[in-house]
DNA sequence: GCCGTTTTCGGCCCGACTGTTTTCAGTCG
């Protein structure tokens, strides 16, 4: 959990350094070192200790020395001596759309404003438009910021907007004269949370492309209106830019537009080396353009293999591509089994054969059904009797079944003092032991690694569920130390759950990359309460390719026979 | 504040659109 902290201070220093109107390369580089240390995979604390903090990318001597103050100390003097200088809560002003920090400061500097309803009332009273550089149309601008952000428009989990992004595609596609369309930025990525919806299309006819798309029936306000760059807010609150470029300029577009930022600056800095230039319409040698076409194209001409969208976050896929070492990703095609599906035994509203049907329809050879344990009774925990006669009548099924098969298993609860939720000779009747945390999450650090620590030790327990807890934008991840359950898991070969359903994503891809590295045994599961939520382990196989995942990596690309071989494995 | 087979100083990614301006700064991605 430090890394996070300690990358939060760089970030808000930078916004602070920014308002103050300083070097815009500090600001970078406090920015890069932010993202820098959120993406790391090893403790930043244990780097500290080993003097090998200046060996990461984008940190010098003075940021070294500023995370081991933060890391002694809980903060950061340069950061407390900005916050007195400009007040934080101006930060949440650069949330609003058209206010950047030169802005910002200028209406600090003039009105001393210092909150969102003190802003609200002086656009109001139309002190703003007296600004320099300021008019009536920013402070209307400012006044639909501020709605925007009372009601609170902003990530969103991928999961919920990926099928609107590909319904809005769907929709301009059939009514708009274009060539190629595809959704890019942070969703072509499969970040967990999105911001906005980026697309981009190729055409001859950009003007006519526009007008389509900013009367589209979706579309609440046009933002931005231009032949190859028009943004609007949709109705469900959502932004969507939209770029047009000519069809020979699609790859170094597509590239361009997925981004991120920091993979874009690295990319182009490379080509800078070779003596090249690279924009949205193509890889450039002086005048004479050179690549642009596809993106695996204007890789190529920077001496690069072609890197997955996913990995496009400057996490070292830069390093690695350039010494041919980029992992063989997983794919969709190659998962056989969804590890983790509820039925009506517990809280699922689906029966065995449905389930069955299902799997079958997405052409998945097995599923694990974990249902609830006993002493989970508000999600309708299975008492032991039950579980015996679903292990009978999965066996029936089984029996009957030659392209889809069902393995019995159980979300164990692990109980406040460690111990599992069913006695010893019953666990050892369950195929599939996952257990999991739900309760008791306001135990400390300490108390939620030990409970975690024992069950994965218990040599009945195959993996764990949902490893942190967290709930996108609903709740922070318990106090675990990560760290820990991980050295664990790799000590006694456990598994660790990708629970895939939607506003979960645990692990996240930072985790998975670390046990990726570590060895440890992954398994995706989509905690599907209802059929159609199986549709998630798409979301599993994304974080498993945001996190460097391969094939070896995920036990769900092991048949039936295979996976049960694993399971039978662990228990020898 | 970082970084270096052109450099330890002087560079640091690139372009579109808006709103405020009579040529461009600021914002955004």
């Amino acid at each position: 959990m430090k890394n996070k902290e300690v990358a939060e201070i760089f970030r808000k220093t930078a916004e602070l350094l920014e308002i103050k109107g300083d070097n815009p390369f500090r600001i970078r580089a406090y920015e890069r070192a932010a993202q820098t240390i959120e993406s790391l995979t090893k403790d930043i604390e244990e780097l500290a200790k080993e003097g090998r903090l200046e060996n990461l990318p984008g940190i010098g001597a003075d940021l070294a020395g500023k995370i081991k103050e933060i890391l002694k100390t809980g903060t950061l003097s340069l950061y407390e001596n900005l916050k007195k200088e400009i007040p934080p809560v101006l930060l949440n002003f650069l949330e609003i759309p058209s206010l950047g920090p030169k802005k910002v400061k200028a209406i600090y500097e003039k009105y001393g404003i210092i909150s969102l309803d003190e802003l609200e009332k002086a656009c109001l009273q139309h002190k703003i438009a007296k600004l320099p550089g300021f008019g009536l149309k920013t402070e209307e601008n400012i006044l639909k910021g501020i709605k925007l952000i009372k009601e609170k428009t902003g990530r969103r989990p991928l999961g919920e907007v990926l099928p609107l992004a590909e319904e809005v595609i769907a929709l301009i596609k059939s009514r708009a004269p274009l060539l190629q369309i595809e959704v890019a930025g942070s969703i072509r990525r499969r970040k967990e949370t999105v911001k906005d919806i980026d697309v981009l299309i190729t055409s001859t006819h950009p003007l006519e492309v526009m007008k389509v798309v900013s009367s589209l029936p979706l579309v609440e306000e046009v933002l931005a209106f231009g032949e190859t760059k028009t943004s609007v807010r949709l109705k469900m609150g959502m932004q969507m830019d939209v770029r047009v470029v000519e069809p020979s300029a699609w790859g170094s577009a597509l590239a361009y537009f997925t981004g991120s930022k920091a993979h874009n600056i690295r990319i182009r800095e490379l080509a800078l080396e070779r003596g090249l230039k690279i924009n949205e319409y193509g890889v450039f040698r002086g005048e004479e353009r050179i690549a642009g076409k596809t993106e695996e194209e204007v890789y190529a001409i920077l001496g690069l293999p072609f890197i997955p969208p996913e990995l496009r976050e400057d996490r070292g896929e830069i390093e690695a591509a350039l010494q041919g070492r980029l992992p063989q990703l997983v794919n969709y095609e190659d998962i056989q089994g969804d590890g983790h599906v509820h039925s009506k035994y517990s809280d699922g509203m689906a029966s065995l054969e449905e389930i069955m049907a299902k799997a079958e329809a997405m052409g998945l050879s097995w599923v694990a059904v974990c249902d609830h344990s006993q002493g989970l009774k508000v999600a309708g925990g299975v008492p032991v009797e039950d579980l015996f006669k679903k292990k009978k009548r999965i066996e029936e099924l089984n029996a009957r079944s030659k392209k889809v098969k069902l393995v019995f298993g159980a979300e164990v609860d692990i109980l406040s003092d460690g111990t599992l939720d069913y006695p010893d000779e019953v666990l050892k009747e369950i195929d599939f032991v996952i257990a999991a945390i739900h309760t008791g999450f306001q135990q400390t650090e300490k108390q939620i690694t030990q409970r975690i620590v024992s069950a994965l030790k218990h040599p009945l327990v195959h993996a764990l569920s949902h490893p942190t807890g967290r709930v996108i934008g609903e709740r922070e991840p318990y106090a675990v130390n990560m760290e820990e359950v991980m050295k664990t898991a790799k000590e006694h070969g456990k598994a660790l759950e990708i629970n895939c359903y939607y506003k979960r994503l645990d692990l996240n891809d930072i985790h998975v990359k670390a046990c990726v590295e570590m060895g440890i045994p992954l398994i995706i599961g989509t905690d599907a309460h209802i059929v159609d939520q199986m549709e998630y382990l798409r979301l599993g196989v994304s974080v498993a390719r945001r996190g460097w995942c391969e094939k070896k990596d995920l036990l769900n690309t092991f048949t039936y026979d295979k996976f049960m071989e694993w399971l039978r494995g662990l228990r020898k």
